[in-house]
RNA sequence: GGGUGCUUAGCUCAGCUGGUUUAGAGCGCAUCCUUGACAGGGAUGAGGUCACCUGUUCGAAUCAGGUAGCACCCACCA
């Protein structure tokens, strides 16, 4: 009969709806007079490929898209890439290397041709993969961080920012990585634990042969070192190659243990420099010995003690992190390389005291997680953050821009509160080359700039300074920096509706702010709060009114997903095997909102399994014949009942979708397709083998699966909208993504409990067919013992596969009987009873009611509850006393009518 | 070193402002089911002293305080 196969085949099906909605420019959005939603992808490195992360993250945004969609709303999802400045630069530096190309033998020209064919080769490899996960972007809108339009916005923003005197040079110690060869900002810089080793070093005290007063020195105190060669100050460090940097040492005034190095010179080790003995109450007392060797060139906190002690700054390293020159020893040896070799001379010459194993935090950089970052000092751009900070924090604090889930509120306010200014420049080619323009001048280390958005303008800017009115154009010798890439990113809202270049236009109006920002916690400050900021300096209002953090995805075993473990999956694979539908509801399954997800395979298989599911329900309704009989009123009554429970449902899903529950809005549809519509409903109107089947309740059934189909959509685009071209009448160009998901009406909830009730009854009946061995198809009378009235009894009786049921004051002696409510029903079995195992399974219903009835009746005898709580709780106990009452007779009796 | 969040069936999670029969779902598990949509399926069922302690209350998985474990964020202690 059917010529449709048994399983569903999701391959040919995909690729043909992807088209389909593609040609059809089904994507594409336009203002109109409907309500925007809008979203803004966050922009995957151009370079990049689909990950795990990806695969949740669009999967989310795309169901929020489809439901926006098909609530009648004009949705616009923007796609679009970065450029990934310090990623980026790296691969393609990567690549050159293997052809034997160093980038330093390269012209800045040069290594751009480079990039951007490297560019053209993978860009968008990532946004060929999001079609295939169902993405509903609206293509024609594909963005780049630096293309034409985004690039010009950028640069707009670094002259405004300039000249409002945001962004100012700084000669600061920034975060250095040594092998990008770039600053970092604070946020790139990620701090792992780390086993490694406390060094004790001698730096013996200059001249000093013999210490006055030594006993009494010590009588008060002091930790006096002393060996053949004379005395010495011990100094604890964990970074031994840096000594030849060393221009103090530092000893707190009020420790007691150091008094006696007070205004003495010690020898730095190896390096054999006289350095000066100085005093600051920075230094911890209880840490090491209290010695601490201060290296201003190479440590934040030496840095600011150089300042106040106005000590020499020395930088023993390249840009490379290998020992400079300035260095008397191990010129040219890696950090690294020093560190193991500097510890093992100290060792020889007699210089170590001891080393022990020490845990401490070590920055590493974001993008090149093996290279530990250097603090190094050096000019940087720097972008005041106070002023961004207090625009953007109230908002979110009242919640006019709500995060989900809000524990991020506070994460974002304690970043706000503390926050420091950004270093924005990067000593990298890919990226956007700052418009600043410098001057020759007299003295090199002297700067004079202009900032401006083309060269015209910067000569313009530079003849107006007071010297330079005759300056010639190839006089100004423009910043070689690129911007961090987070400069353009925290844009993006705006520049994607060229909101910065042409302020005030149709589209930004109309899309900004956008809905919802779909987003991993990871980036909140790298992205969202500096978007939030830019959103409110450039167009006054917030750039989103959501922000959804998704949770990280992990395996199984809940570790991080992760190249070196093997335990990420190819979600093209996954696709393949699964069907994209099948993948993304695998997702869904296991992303509880802004908890991490585990991931597991077998989650896909469930999606996929789902897919079937309905796909053989479609077959099933698809062979009915309709003739023109009378409809069954177990037909009728089941049409009812599932209005009834297709609104309560629909009220259900749509609390949660606006509360961004997404898996549990999967789960309620879930479920609603496969126990109330597949397992029930169905079972219940379905005709007998080989008969047709009545108009009204084929209608009644069409609409319903036409119903449900639209609820799955946004969650698995691809087969529902195969199958509605079969359910609905539809033309050429339409497609179920424009339907509209109907808006829940009251549901029937006197039908809903009567439903309720009924299922307990055929569950009871099932249960006694089991249990007695009884086949499905043999009928079954079933005795109600005493009143009963249930309007759905046909369907009880269809679906229990009854003879019949009869209300009655005494049941069969020979009767296999269960209780629902209070009410007791039996299935009478003649010879096929056993007593024993009856009157068993009675007594443990029995127990369980008068164990029931004890606690019921313990709340009531206690008088201070009777009086306190409110009446309607005193009155609802009541009634659990008296049903639990009544139900113990009832067994009671039934127990003594079997015994009988 | 500070801060935030979490701890409920074997697993992953719901349970909103305390009272919805002595706590729910999905998966998994057990038992049974071969023609008639679907074994990628159907029916039935077993599984929990709500991490622990002490309070508040007539009443606590739910509120408060504390303990333990886990996770994340922040911080310049060598």
């Amino acid at each position: 009969m059917n010529t449709l196969a048994t399983k569903y085949d999701p391959k040919a099906v995909e690729s043909k709806w992807y088209e389909y909605w593609e040609q059809h420019d089904l994507f594409k959005s336009v203002p109109d007079e409907r309500e925007p939603y809008t979203i803004v992808i966050p922009p995957p490195n151009v370079t990049g490929v689909l990950h795990m992360g990806h695969m949740l993250n669009n999967t989310i945004q795309d169901i929020l898209i489809r439901h926006a969609r098909m609530e009648g709303k004009n949705a616009l999802w923007v796609p679009g890439t970065d450029h990934a400045s310090i990623a980026t630069e790296a691969k393609v530096v990567k690549r050159l290397a293997e052809q034997g190309i160093r980038k330093r033998d390269l012209t800045r020209e040069q290594f751009l041709e480079h990039a951007w064919a490297w560019t053209h080769e993978h860009g968008g490899i990532i946004l060929q993969q999001l079609r295939k996960l169902g993405a509903s972007c609206d293509w024609s809108r594909t963005a780049f961080t630096m293309d034409e339009k985004r690039s010009q916005s950028v640069l707009r923003v670094f002259v405004d920012l300039y000249d409002k005197g945001y962004i100012y040079r700084g000669l600061r110690m920034v975060n250095w990585d040594p092998k990008a060869q770039t600053a970092l900002s604070n946020e790139e810089v990620i701090y792992h634990d780390e086993k490694s080793k406390l060094y004790y070093l001698k730096y013996y005290v200059n001249g000093l042969t013999t210490l006055e007063a030594e006993a009494e020195l010590r009588e008060q105190g002091n930790v006096i070192h002393r060996d053949d060669k004379g005395y010495y100050a011990v100094v604890a460090t964990t970074r031994p190659e840096t000594i030849m940097g060393d221009t103090a040492m530092c000893v707190n005034p009020k420790d007691p243990k150091n008094q006696w190095l007070r205004g003495r010179q010690v020898i730095v080790p190896l390096v054999n420099r006289v350095i000066n003995v100085i005093e600051d109450h920075y230094v911890d007392i209880e840490f090491g010995t209290g010695c601490l060797k201060v290296t201003p060139a190479h440590d934040p906190n030496d840095y600011m003690l150089g300042k106040t002690h106005n000590l020499e700054s020395i930088d023993i390293f390249n840009p490379d992190g290998s020992i400079s020159t300035e260095s008397p020893l191990y010129v040219g040896m890696d950090r690294m390389e020093c560190r193991k070799v500097i510890a093992a001379d100290l060792q020889q010459a007699g210089l170590m005291e001891k080393v022990e194993d020490y845990e401490n935090k070590v920055g590493y950089s974001e993008r090149n997680p093996d290279t530990a970052v250097e603090p190094r000092l050096c000019k940087q751009w720097y972008l005041k953050m106070k002023h961004f900070a207090e625009i953007a924090l109230p908002p979110v604090m009242n919640d006019e821009l709500k995060f989900f889930p809000p524990k991020y509120k506070n994460i974002y306010k304690v970043w706000m509160e503390g926050i420091q200014d950004w270093c924005i420049s990067r000593q990298l080619w890919w990226g956007h080359r700052i418009p600043a323009y410098f001057l020759p001048t007299e003295n090199p280390d002297d700067e004079v700039f202009v900032v401006a958005l083309t060269e015209e303008e910067a000569l313009a800017k530079a003849r107006q300074i007071k010297g330079y009115e005759n300056i010639q154009p190839d006089e100004l010798k423009r910043d070689e920096n690129a911007l961090d890439t987070w400069f353009s990113s925290w844009l993006w809202p705006i520049s994607l509706f060229d909101g910065i270049n042409n302020p005030g236009n149709e589209e930004i109006k109309y899309y900004y702010p956008t809905s919802d920002l779909v987003t991993a916690p990871d980036i909140i400050f790298f992205w969202v709060a500096r978007m939030v900021m830019a959103g409110y300096e450039y167009i006054g209002e917030m750039p989103f009114r959501n922000v959804y953090f998704t949770g990280i995805v992990r395996d199984k075993l809940g570790r991080k997903m992760s190249k070196s473990l093997g335990n990420s999956p190819d979600p093209l694979m996954l696709i393949d095997k699964y069907g994209a539908d099948g993948v993304r509801m695998g997702m869904m399954l296991s992303a509880p909102a802004g908890n991490d997800i585990l991931f597991d395979e077998a989650l896909c298989e469930q999606g996929r399994n789902f897919n079937n599911k309905i796909w053989n329900a479609f077959r099933l309704v698809k062979g009915w014949e309709v003739a023109d009989i009378e409809q069954p009123e177990h037909s009728r009554l089941a049409v009812q009942w599932f209005h009834a429970v297709l609104d309560n449902t629909l009220t259900e899903i749509k609390d949660l979708f606006s509360k961004f529950r997404l898996n549990e809005a999967l789960m309620a549809v879930y479920r609603l397709f496969w126990e109330e519509f597949s397992a029930w409903y169905l079972e219940i109107v379905k005709p007998a083998y080989q008969q047709p089947i009545d108009a009204k309740t084929m209608d009644a059934t069409l609409y319903f699966f036409d119903t449900l189909l639209r609820l799955l959509h946004p969650f698995m685009p691809f087969i529902t909208e195969e199958l509605w071209q079969h359910i609905a009448e539809r033309n050429d160009g339409e497609s179920i993504m424009y339907a509209r998901i109907p808006e829940p009406g009251q549901p029937d909830t006197a039908l809903l409990s009567a439903m309720t009730q009924a299922k307990e009854i055929v569950g009871g009946v099932r249960n006694v067919r089991k249990s007695k061995n009884l086949p499905n198809r043999e009928e079954l009378a079933l005795q109600v013992v005493g009143e009963f009235s249930n309007p759905l009894a046909p369907i009880i009786v269809k679906t229990a596969g009854l003879s019949g049921i009869e209300c009655v004051d005494t049941k069969d002696a020979t009767a296999a009987a269960f209780l629902v409510g209070t009410t007791e029903f039996a299935v009478p079995l003649g010879n096929n009873i056993n007593v024993e195992e009856e009157i068993a399974k009675l007594e443990a219903d029995l127990k369980y009611a008068q164990g029931f009835l004890a606690t019921v009746e313990k709340k009531l005898s206690n008088e201070r509850f009777v009086a306190n709580a409110p009446e309607a709780v005193v009155a609802a106990e009541r009634k659990k006393q008296a049903d639990a009452q009544s139900k113990i007779a009832t067994l009671t009796e039934a127990i003594a009518a079997l015994r009988r």
